[in-house]
DNA sequence: TAGCTCGTTGGACAA
DNA sequence: TTTGTCCAACGAGCT
């Protein structure tokens, strides 16, 4: 059977370790690959969507030097791929699979139809470590608690990455194929893409030199550097990860090189890598984790879900706490938040603003250029104290003390922070020049005083979860 | 099966 | 300044 293989391209824009490029590749059947702007990219938040654009460019740019093409096509995923097999002849469209409810729902339909017109329709692993089916407890189940999934996964063999093919067969003819430009995947990006532009890492071959970069220079104090804010402590992958530029596989097996060679932190950071395998696990099992409380009986709480003057400061680094402001103009600025960071605006809005995690969920969904439907769920629910995981009510991260702890120089502080300086940082400025008109802020201004009083907004905290009812 | 141990990331306060 | 203890109590997962 000669009959082309359509490679239709999700989160896994890449070339090497991707089981299935590497079959169709191997096949020497013409591989057509396709990139769709479908319902699940319209979808998308603007931060992420841009975001996108630059990585999608970046792939075709990859298979282009490969003396392929990405063929781009914007609609419904089923219309947009029985028409491409309708006008290439195609035999098999094979695509990467996704744990998420929308992909999953989206696929479904994909692979049934298809199916039914006599189309090769089929899918493989790549996105995750450890498919959710895999992993099962003693008696059958789900992991809902973190260290057990991790006890019964540590151990277990991955296979080595694959290198990119060497060739790709192409077809005789290619199909049209939209122009990327035209798409306007950065028209939602507020902040200028020259803002964030300058700072992120777009692409394969930039994926690994950041993790081997990672793995020379980071890992071996990354148990301890992770923590703080200021230091450049962590990876930086997660944004490789979410567009599929770098495989888990690929860090899974840097990260146990680093441990065989004795790096300290190895460990920690295989862990991290697979805290993102357990979310797509949750996501999998229990998709309404991705919308809903995962415990139904946190319905009952009185979260408050409105636009709020407050969630409004949340929203713009202006809610009188440093370490909560400099993180939400981080995240503005630059489409990124140190993990810390994240925990402690988390536990500042759903906490001390008594706000619905939903609401911080959706901003991040907007801003983060690395957001991931299952992390995301994951880490807001976890913090909201709704989730997976047996948080007890009154921890709450007080912004204040979390301050003095991972960010005793006020390095973080100074490089998010403008107002009150004498001479403030070009990144800091960075935040007035980033936001809109609109919002009305001016670095030359009075830093605000705290909206909320941090003692009292903690109690308030505590006896709201204290009388809860159930 | 019943019992046991433990739970990514904390805070406040006392000693 | 540092260290220990309590804040509650449940359910996951193992034995």
């Amino acid at each position: 059977m000669t009959s082309p293989i359509i490679l239709w391209f999700r989160r896994d824009l890449r070339l090497s370790d991707h089981p299935a490029l590497t079959e169709a590749a191997a096949s020497g059947r013409p591989v057509i690959p396709v990139f769709l702007h479908d319902e699940v990219v319209s979808s998308l938040g603007a931060a992420p969507k841009w975001r996108l654009g630059l990585s999608v460019a970046a792939h075709a740019k990859a298979l282009s030097e490969k003396g392929a093409r990405l063929i781009l096509r914007r609609g419904r995923a089923l219309e947009c791929l029985a028409d491409l097999v309708a006008e290439t002849g195609a035999g098999a469209v094979w695509w990467t699979r996704a744990y998420d409810p929308d992909s999953i729902a989206r696929d479904t339909e994909v692979k049934t139809a298809l199916k039914q017109a006599g189309v090769d329709a089929r899918s493989f692993p790549g996105h995750v470590l450890f498919e959710p089916w895999t992993v099962e407890t003693g008696t059958g189940g789900y992991y809902r608690v973190y260290t057990p999934f991790w006890k019964a996964v540590r151990d277990r063999d991955v296979a080595e990455a694959r290198p990119a093919p060497g060739r790709i067969p192409v077809p005789e003819g290619w199909p049209a194929s939209d122009d990327l430009d035209d798409w306007h995947l950065g028209a939602a990006m507020r902040r200028g893409a020259d803002v964030v532009g300058a700072l992120v890492t777009v692409g394969e071959d930039a994926a690994r030199g950041r993790l081997g970069a990672f793995i020379a220079e980071g890992i071996d104090n990354y148990d301890e550097a992770r923590d703080f804010p200021a230091r450049d402590g962590t990876s930086n992958l997660s944004e490789n990860l979410t567009y599929g530029e770098i495989s888990p596989v690929a860090l899974w097996h840097a990260g146990r090189r680093a441990m065989q060679e004795g790096k300290r932190g190895a460990e920690t950071f295989l862990k991290e890598v697979v805290w993102r395998d357990f979310a797509y696990h949750l996501v999998y099992h229990t998709p309404r984790i991705t919308h809903a409380n995962w415990r139904p009986e946190w319905d009952a709480f009185p979260w408050n879900t409105e636009a709020t003057k407050a969630v409004t400061r949340w929203k713009r680094g202006r809610t009188g706490e440093p370490f909560v402001d400099a993180a939400m103009r981080e995240m503005y600025v630059t489409g990124t938040m140190h993990n810390r960071a994240r925990m402690i605006v988390a536990s500042y809005l759903t906490k001390h603003l008594l706000s619905h995690w939903r609401i911080g969920q959706r901003w991040f969904e907007d801003c983060l250029i690395d957001w991931d439907p299952a992390s995301n769920a994951m880490g807001w629910q976890w913090a909201a104290g709704s989730g997976p995981d047996a948080t007890p009510y009154f921890r709450v991260f007080n912004p204040a003390t979390q301050l003095e702890k991972f960010d005793p120089d006020g390095h973080y502080r100074r490089r998010w922070i403008a107002e009150g300086q004498a001479a403030p940082s070009a990144t800091a400025l960075s935040f007035f020049d980033a936001v809109p008109r609109s919002w009305g802020l001016a670095a030359a201004e009075a830093y605000p005083a705290p909206i909320v009083n941090l003692k009292e907004g903690r109690q308030t905290a505590l006896d709201a979860y204290k009388a809860r009812d159930f």
